[in-house]
DNA sequence: CTCGATCCCTGGACGC
DNA sequence: TGCGTCCAGGGATCGA
């Protein structure tokens, strides 16, 4: 499942391999995971591909402005755009030549300009796929966090310790941090030994810089080795990761913890399963609602008005 | 604001 | 061998 390691590590591996090249044409098969399909085989032809971005677990082809050799008179396309891709869970987007033969899930090809095809594949398509111009494009990356990688220690807490939902929540929001996912979310937790079920108010100063610092180490590693291939997860060159030999929390049920050799326990947090250790990971005192009763609920002066 | 539920989708694991 | 069932999971969306 492409999160940001894998996401960057796809990225890399494309930045090598099809930049500057131009697309000639484009085919589709199963196009419900394509915001607007149409629009991908009309203004895709002719651009170049000028720079591969991630942002959060998003990636970004930067196309130039569409060739100008059309003399049809009307260019609308004339402006630089980009193609904002998402992997989902199972997505691949890799460049391969084009007398291979397809997948069964292959739904996109993008002929270059040396013979090759761009192909995504996507078996389950929960990915996404939008050709957009700059000023949509940048008014989409305005609903995402911060990056881990580069996010500081004030902004950090700023973000986790004014929040009242679950720290494994916030960690999961891509409008707080943008390209943390279940496995990378679990992982920083269990390094800074903190339950999934914590409050990101109830966070000390302290365990929230921890947290940072952890979560960028590990992401960092992660890029290293290549990201974690968990079912079906190769990078750009067709290639496993190798991060998830160094996992420690993540999908570990009832295996041993690696500090104290306690059964690590899975949960549903926030909707995801969670993996922690009971021990290092302690939970926090039941949220409690109904407990507080008559004598307390009575005296507070009235909000409004 | 935060929560859970629901939907999207298919492959893989599991039970019989 | 071949069913059926359940689950995984990111994100959008909706109602509580």
């Amino acid at each position: 499942m492409p999160e940001l390691p894998e996401v960057e590590t796809v990225v890399r591996g494309l930045r090598r391999s099809i930049l500057g090249r131009t697309i000639l044409s484009v085919r589709l098969g199963k196009t419900d995971f394509i915001d607007d399909p149409v629009a991908l085989e009309m203004h895709l032809p002719g651009r170049r591909i000028e720079a591969v971005e991630r942002f959060g677990k998003f990636m970004l082809l930067r196309l130039s402005g569409a060739a100008s050799g059309d003399r049809r008179g009307e260019n609308v396309d004339a402006a630089p755009a980009s193609l904002l891709v998402h992997l989902g869970m199972t997505g691949q987007l890799a460049p391969s030549p084009a007398a291979q033969p397809y997948g069964k899930h292959t739904h996109v090809y993008l002929t270059l300009d040396d013979g090759r095809e761009v192909r995504y594949t996507d078996p389950r398509r929960f990915g996404r796929m939008t050709y957009l111009t700059e000023a949509l494009l940048a008014e989409k990356l305005t609903a995402f966090g911060a990056d881990p990688l580069e996010v500081g220690a004030a902004e950090f807490a700023a973000r986790i310790r004014s929040r009242h939902a679950r720290i494994k929540a916030l960690l999961l929001d891509q409008s707080v941090l943008r390209g943390v996912g279940n496995i990378y979310a679990d992982e920083s937790l269990w390094r800074a030994k903190i339950h999934p079920a914590r409050l990101g108010t109830s966070l000390k100063p302290k365990e929230a810089e921890t947290l940072r610092k952890v979560l960028q180490d590990i992401l960092k590693k992660a890029i290293v080795m290549r990201g974690s291939s968990i079912s079906d997860f190769l990078d750009a060159d067709g290639e496993p990761g190798e991060y998830q030999r160094r996992h420690r929390a993540y999908g570990r049920e009832g295996e041993r913890c690696y500090r104290c050799r306690t059964l690590i326990r899975r949960a549903i947090v926030a909707g995801r399963s969670s993996y922690f250790c009971p021990k290092c990971q302690p939970a926090p005192r039941r949220r409690k609602r109904s407990t507080r009763r008559a004598g307390s609920a009575r005296r507070r002066a009235p909000r409004n008005a």
